[in-house]
DNA sequence: AAAGCGGGGGG
DNA sequence: CCCCCAGCTTT
């Protein structure tokens, strides 16, 4: 017997039980605790979320407290993690906790996964490791063990690749731990099965039993969907000051970056001139222009190719927010995109 | 089924 | 540079 069986079961969990990463939603896993740090872990690396869901739970320590709290005090404890749509779904989520379940998340696989934010994966690891229910929890990290346990070429980036694997696991959840088996899962794809043709075959607890090493194709697997090309757009920012403050302007509601503050900027790369033509015609007083370095952010589908200009006004701009870099620095939620930019108030 | 949605660490 | 990460929602 070989691939996705009950056969992995228990030399998974004996594995994980001899030793594992120290995680602080482990250590602790009151359900908010762990829903919590699997909408911040969706699509983010482990590292990356310690310390903010250190801040999180030191500034929303329970459902009552997120349902309650200021969009501007969730969004900045969020600012830089990225995926912003999780934290607004995360707070819809607590208002609804609030209003249907008495504050308290349910313990129901179905009534999970029907909450904002929450999809598959998330269900299945709430309600596997808060609440011990036997439901799979398949990511990123269980597809690459399953296309190399199974040997199997379809690209894990298919659908129907996921739902056979939830399926499969499905079928050899155990009663008494599925959350420590889903676990055991994840730890083995973060630290042992590794991505890009990178598995340490040597040291799995399952080498036995799969079909990938035994062929020798763990290397070669999984197969994923090719990726789309990313477009450019070349933008000019500007670096407002108008006496001691900067000026901001809040981006739309939906799309990238909703909601969240952003410097002013104007589609283009701008020549002084004409954005000295383009600033006058919006009504704005300049007083100086200078030109910052230029800075690059890629998101995952387009590149912001970003001219820097350090503009001085005699008087605000009434389109913009002015505030001080204290107040921007900790209440004002701004993208990562912008960091090199904002470096420039710090002298 | 495909596209939109962030940011960063590591090869 | 490219890869991929404890994915979800919308179209």
């Amino acid at each position: 017997m070989s691939g996705v069986s009950k056969a992995i079961v228990q030399p998974l969990l004996s594995w994980y039980d001899a030793g594992h990463r120290d995680l602080p939603w482990r250590s602790e896993p009151a359900p908010y605790r762990v829903w919590v740090s699997e909408i911040m872990l969706q699509q983010t690396r482990v590292e990356a979320v310690r310390g903010y869901f250190s801040r999180w739970m030191n500034a929303l320590p329970d459902i009552p407290a997120l349902a309650a709290a200021d969009e501007a005090v969730y969004t900045k404890l969020w600012e830089g993690l990225g995926y912003y749509s999780r934290v607004r779904n995360l707070h819809r989520a607590a208002v609804l906790l609030c209003e249907e379940y008495g504050g308290e998340l349910p313990a129901d696989y179905d009534r999970l996964l029907a909450l904002p934010g929450v999809g598959e994966y998330t269900a299945g690891a709430v309600a596997s490791i808060a609440f011990g229910l036997p439901v799979p929890a398949v990511d990123g990290n269980v597809l690459r063990v399953a296309a190399r346990l199974d040997n199997d070429f379809t690209p894990i980036t298919d659908a129907k690749f996921k739902k056979q694997t939830r399926e499969r696991f499905a079928a050899l959840m155990p009663s008494d731990r599925p959350g420590d088996l889903n676990q055991s899962l994840m730890e083995l794809g973060a630290t042992v099965c590794l991505p890009n043709g990178a598995p340490r075959c040597g040291d799995c607890p399952i080498q036995h039993l799969c079909e990938g090493f035994h062929r020798g194709n763990a290397a070669v697997l999984p197969l994923r969907a090719a990726k789309k090309a990313r477009r450019v757009e070349n933008r000019t920012v500007l670096v407002v000051r108008c006496g001691q403050l900067v000026g901001l302007r809040q981006r739309p509601k939906k799309g990238l970056l909703a909601g969240l503050w952003e410097l002013p900027s104007l589609d283009g790369h701008l020549s002084p001139d004409e954005l000295r033509a383009a600033l006058t015609e919006m009504g704005w007083s300049v007083r100086k222009l200078l030109s910052l370095r230029p800075a690059k952010h890629i998101f995952t589908h387009v590149e912001w190719h970003m001219n820097g200009v350090y503009v001085e006004l005699d008087a605000p701009a009434p389109a913009l927010t002015f505030v001080t870099p204290a107040e921007l620095r900790d209440a004002y939620a701004l993208p990562s995109a912008f960091r090199s930019f904002v470096s420039v108030l710090e002298d």
